[in-house]
DNA sequence: GCAATCATACTAACATGCTAGAATTATCGA
DNA sequence: TCGATAATTCTAGCATGTTAGTATGATTGC
């Protein structure tokens, strides 16, 4: 399995941390948001094993931070540590993909009905202004801007409610979702039709109507899960085998 | 401050964690367990500081369990550590337990209506055979088992939807919750009206009616929030300064 | 007596040594 | 040639040394 050239044993690993500098917090929260991001976005393939010592000289830091990243990412289960053994990215499981949907979409529900009552004009103007970068984008072809004011769009309405950790925790149960989402290639037409539900639903919660902004958030989640279960057979090989 | 005699200076410390026997895992997930039980049952105080070196000699450990068991406390925000001066046990935070109450809900609100859907007899058998012991216990007037069947009646709704990790997030969500209801006197009154809402929650979904069991899921949390809210008056050390 | 400064005693964070156990490879026996 | 066994080389987990920064208390100057 020598795949480099001895003079550069780590190539490989070297493009796909980004440097620490990267990221804010001390070393070992940097290095759990290097590790995580790389993870991700797939560089680190599902089923892979994590060399420890590489990854600490790629970062130039010692064992202590990237244990303690590793505990982390094992706690969000996107590795799985095997005692005495190795560790190893977590492969794609359709059930936590599924759970994951169903914690966002409990969350994300909850967030759009009571928004619906309290929500302000102010707050009201900032998702219409994210609506209409989004369209821009989505005119532009740049799907991945177009990805970004999404994940904002969804910040904002669970923001919007006043609670400060629950976006972090809605973006903990997405992590599944997040990754597997990587591997679906942007089709203008979903695209087009993911922009239409986004102004649905901020048009229930403007309209300050609970019901409707539930039943607008329900359609929009239910689309892009539907859009991840063709995954396990077009890529068996990430998937957990189950 | 010197409160122990100096020939038995842990004292004070000893009591409050159980021995490490009686949890599984390795050395630094028991660590963890013991300490959020004991912060969890207020055997800490709100805004104590943690000495480290104390819990490593009453544990019989080193200080890498400790701290790794310390960073998941941050994490969950049980305990919050300040770089280079000290770890604190966190006050309690009306907006963390609002926003914990907030999250349960909506998991449970989720769950009690898909339920309604798919529960299969014998899980409801399940849930009535729980019932019927909590009635029990409300007669003889054990509290402490009212609660734990509380607790394992949730537990039950949420992992009877085949989510697996759901609970675990649900109850990570809940902590200010549970270590605020320790400073709730159980009022016999308030027992029995809660073991009717359960009675009310279980019958709407025996009856396989969604928007029931979700009415009936939101009074039952709602009572709860109610109870609570009047505990920042009442102990007001214990809260952050807000 | 009181305020400002300095020394001391803490802490978290990080680096690194060590050990037991698992996996892999090499060696040996038939 | 093939299977079993032994040695090597990985790993995670734990212990501990080191460092930089903070808070506290003593000391000094006024």
């Amino acid at each position: 399995m020598q795949e480099n050239s001895p003079s550069d044993p780590a190539q490989g690993s070297e493009v796909r941390l980004r440097s620490l500098d990267a990221y804010e917090g001390n070393l070992a929260r940097r290095t759990y948001a290097a590790l995580r991001e790389a993870i991700l976005t797939l560089r680190y393939k599902p089923g892979e094993a994590l060399r420890k010592q590489d990854i600490c000289a790629t970062l130039g830091v010692s064992r202590s931070p990237v244990a303690e990243a590793i505990t982390r990412l094992s706690n969000e289960g996107l590795v799985d540590v095997v005692p005495q053994s190795g560790t190893f990215v977590a492969r794609f499981s359709m059930e936590e993909i599924r759970e994951g949907a169903f914690l966002r979409e409990s969350i994300e529900l909850a967030c759009a009905e009571l928004l619906a009552e309290i929500i302000t004009d102010e707050q009201i103007t900032e998702l219409r202004r994210n609506l209409r970068l989004q369209k821009v984008m989505v005119e532009e072809g740049d799907f991945a801007e177009f990805y970004r004011l999404d994940g904002e769009m969804h910040d904002l309405i669970i923001g919007f409610t006043g609670f400060k950790q629950l976006s972090t925790i809605a973006k903990t149960g997405w992590v599944h979702v997040d990754r597997a989402r990587q591997l679906i290639l942007p089709m203008p037409g979903r695209v087009a039709e993911t922009l239409q539900e986004h102004c649905d639903l901020v048009d229930a919660i403007a309209a300050r109507d609970p019901q409707a902004a539930r039943k607008a958030m329900r359609a929009h989640l239910g689309q892009l899960m539907k859009s991840l279960i063709p995954l396990e057979k077009t890529h068996p090989e990430l998937f957990d085998p189950s």
